[in-house]
DNA sequence: GGATTTGTTCCAATATGTGGAACGGTGTTT
DNA sequence: AAACACCGTTCCACATATTGGAACAAATCC
């Protein structure tokens, strides 16, 4: 059986194989809010307890993992190593920066860089105003694609199939009032969007935020991305937003076509 | 056979079981510079070419690896995702931060947090001088312990018998001229670092950077960190860093202290 | 003291991963 | 143009690592 078959499980399904298993597991102790103990585990991935005792223990082996003094688990600095060489290496927040700097110094607000990756967008970079603001405050951090900015603008950037696919696979939890409640809702926004070339967020997400955000594609490299500009709606109005749209499309469209030029077509970083 | 069997490989050798060879495969991809080909990664894990083949289609599937057009391989999004819980959840880093902030504003330096991890110091935490500068830039880096100041605090406050099992796995690489070059060298200078309770760095990571380092020791907590202060030697002489010493060993017994106290003893995060 | 819950260990059955060898494609050399 | 070298991919008999039910302690609750 080839493994990209009917409809990919990827992050719902216990996932292919060992390592799908074990990553299974780490996921569902990183994505608690509090330290896991061999129990909490044993529900959220329906696991025999003797699978799951080995597969922890190899998880620690490896440091992905940490057993704490009282049996429980947490995300291991491994992680944090690996990560850093995946955030750093990235060329295309590389590239990308000077163009969030550039619009944090027009707008004022905070610039997000966001990338796609099915139902979520996982952020690669921010530029905040110059509070005393926590460091990479967001950096990895995944937010569902369906009620930010970035990620229907960059859903919008999708053809119709995917689009719909990954709507399917979409859960839709109404954070806000405004938050959208189905997919045909969703997919009715998306139409316009791809009219409008950018993307609202009228606080769909969290109460008092909202956003302007519009899509970065570079199809080859199977790339779908985004970026915004965020604000507190007591001080950001729609009207605002409305004004540096333009200005967010030109900034992901420079982006875009750098990214095109000094990553070349289709072929390798450098 | 049981796993923490003679003298635990853990990062040099191939790892234990399948994970492990994943994993290896997974950091020689993250370590290297550059986007890596079949053919690169054959050569850093030597394993035959069927079963890297089989291991780097797994990684795909898991988003710990994207492969791009021209075949090669990079590291994936879901590592950030995974790191950003790895870090955001991090109870003591949130506990030792005010108290690096106040470092920072003592000293006008910067200020890290590192721990130790086996031969390696991960740095979770960065407060740095007020230029624009690149936000979680060391953030996830791993640099070895034997030649950075919270590295040499760490291990200084190591048993003997863990402090010399590391140095036997640690590659003494000559950074600069001042570098350790030797196990028992480093040994006689960790000797020092425990009368006095505090590390110097004198350029031996990196020319022009030196530090001054403290260790924090939460048995309970398996912990082994440090922070340190640190600057470019034209600004900061070993004058100035002496005369910190002491502020920088009050900080890192008030973390030490606090952790002790808002974890507990031995058990869990809250 | 008995009952329940929690983490750990054991082991035969078997699904999974292993790795040498063969295959087809691309680009280079003769 | 044929011969060659290199690279990524696929195949398959074999071996090993994973599986998961069940038994085992140890703590915790009633």
């Amino acid at each position: 059986m080839d493994r990209k078959s009917v409809a990919d499980l990827e992050s719902d399904g216990p996932g292919t194989g060992t390592l799908g298993k074990a990553m299974a597991v780490l996921e569902a102790v990183a994505m608690a809010d509090r330290p896991q103990r061999f129990t909490d585990i044993l529900q959220s991935v329906r696991q025999p307890r003797g699978t799951l005792h080995r597969l922890l223990g190899h998880l620690v082996d490896e440091g992905l993992l940490v057993q704490r003094g009282d049996l429980s688990y947490e995300p291991g600095l491994r992680l944090l190593k690996l990560a850093y060489r995946s955030w750093s290496g990235n060329q295309f927040r590389d590239i990308a920066e000077p163009h969030l700097l550039r619009l944090h110094e027009l707008t004022g607000e905070t610039v997000h860089l966001g990338i796609l990756r099915e139902t979520e967008i996982i952020y690669v970079d921010k530029v905040e105003s110059r509070q005393t603001v926590r460091m990479s405050s967001q950096i990895g951090k995944a937010s569902p694609a369906y009620c930010t900015g970035i990620g229907k603008a960059a859903l919008s950037s999708l053809p119709q199939g995917e689009l719909e696919r990954i709507a399917a696979k979409t859960q839709f939890v109404p954070f806000t009032e405004r938050t959208h409640r189905s997919s045909p809702s969703l997919l009715a926004e998306i139409e316009e969007i791809r009219r409008e070339g950018h993307a609202f967020d009228r606080e769909e997400h969290e109460a008092e935020i909202c956003c302007v955000a519009a899509p970065i594609v570079v199809p080859e490299h199977e790339l779908v991305a985004g970026i915004s500009v965020t604000g507190p709606s007591y001080r950001v109005t729609m009207t605002q937003l409305a004004a540096w749209a333009a200005d967010v499309r030109r900034a992901a469209g420079k982006i875009e076509e750098e990214v095109r030029i000094r990553l070349g077509p289709g072929r390798g970083g450098r």
